[in-house]
DNA sequence: ACATCTATCTCGGCA
DNA sequence: TGCCGAGGTAGATGT
């Protein structure tokens, strides 16, 4: 990784075209190629960037050039550079994150029970036309489900889980389809607009579906 | 802003839990008391951060600590610094853009024959109860039509301008009103669910709708 | 403060 | 490869 602190002005030419008139500014190089320039201020988002894969060019002019195979270009024209240092860092481990949506459809298609007795699992990520629905499954009466599961319930899971069941529902072998919102909090807005569509609320213990993932991996 | 080097393990808990192993990695501490921290790839996302406002504590155990007034926690320990520097940057100018939703708007609005022959405009940002509709015409016969503009044209786009559709058809004086959906680029998925809810859809060329916009200055 | 919407979104997954 | 949905989305804008 390469650290650049420099006086520059950039120019980004590709899904827009963007200026950054002359200042000074953190300029990274990563080991994957890519670059990003940064000011003094916010955490998340650089000011103007190229991703991987990309390539570097350092002109003659101090001028660099950073393409892509999309032909985006990023041009930093370096006026004076206040430091300029390189480490080896080598390949990271990663981030090990716990507590996202894939892992909640993982743990209730796995104790799909745990929405009623007798309930079971049809598949989970059942493919149709407008994307897959999350889980399929049949009640204790055999009545086809389809389950939306968020991390946190708001209007638009409701609305994508009304086109999934309006779909659903035109297929004679699933229909009728009913319809669960299932989420760790559900906001009162998207439960009235779930309510009056007939749709049931079910709200999601992570916790609690871990400890019965737990317990069941223990009789193993 | 204050550039590290180190070796380190970071823990965040907040809105989700995650944890970082030990590795060399780029600590950034800015300005406004943001810290991310950075692996030797990927030019756009931290591995981790916390978003000002926040303050960050360096206990005497080499262990930083920064938190958030949501109670949000990175905790960064600190095995081996490798290289620490402080930069003075001052405050950026900033980006300046081109070539953005409310700029397609603005063109489409000043084109608006681009639709059609003989369409004319009623207002741009045209206000309802649920929000402004992008823009509001009249095609050739004299109907109303609803505009909803987007870069990326996806399923969300049509369901905003299908609201707007039912909303405005119970309005006597402005019904029936169409609807078009215009995007530099249509997903499928998204034109399908309009032309199922005959809903048109236009893919705009943001380089000919400039193109003609200079053509028309030239005239002046 | 809260809600809504955009984004050079990025990123991962799956067809 | 393209398409789709999630994100600690972040960041901006209007109420």
């Amino acid at each position: 990784m390469r650290l650049v602190i420099a006086r520059c002005s950039v120019d980004y030419a590709g899904r827009l075209t963007a200026h950054l008139p002359s200042a000074p500014r953190l300029i990274l190089v990563k080991a994957d190629g890519s670059v990003s320039i940064h000011a003094d201020d916010r955490a998340y988002k650089p000011l103007n960037w190229m991703s991987p894969p990309c390539t570097l060019k350092e002109g003659d002019d101090d001028v660099w050039t950073v393409v892509n195979k999309a032909g985006e270009k990023l041009i930093i024209t370096m006026e004076e550079v206040l430091h300029d240092s390189s480490h080896e860092l080598g390949v990271d481990p990663g981030l090990i994150k716990d507590g996202v949506e894939a892992h909640l459809q993982e743990l209730l298609a796995d104790r799909i029970e745990t929405l009623g007795d007798g309930w079971t699992l049809i598949r989970r990520e059942y493919p149709t036309a407008i994307g897959p629905v999350d889980i399929l499954c049949r009640d204790g009466d055999g009545t086809t489900v389809a389950v939306e599961i968020k991390r946190r319930g708001e209007i638009d899971g409701v609305e994508q889980l009304t086109r999934y069941l309006e779909l659903l529902n035109r297929d004679p072998h699933l229909a009728p389809v009913k319809g669960i919102f299932a989420a760790q909090e559900i906001k009162p807005q998207a439960r009235v607009l779930a309510t009056d569509r007939s749709i049931g609320c079910v709200v999601l213990d992570y916790d609690a579906l871990r400890g019965i993932e737990d317990d069941k991996l223990r009789l193993f």
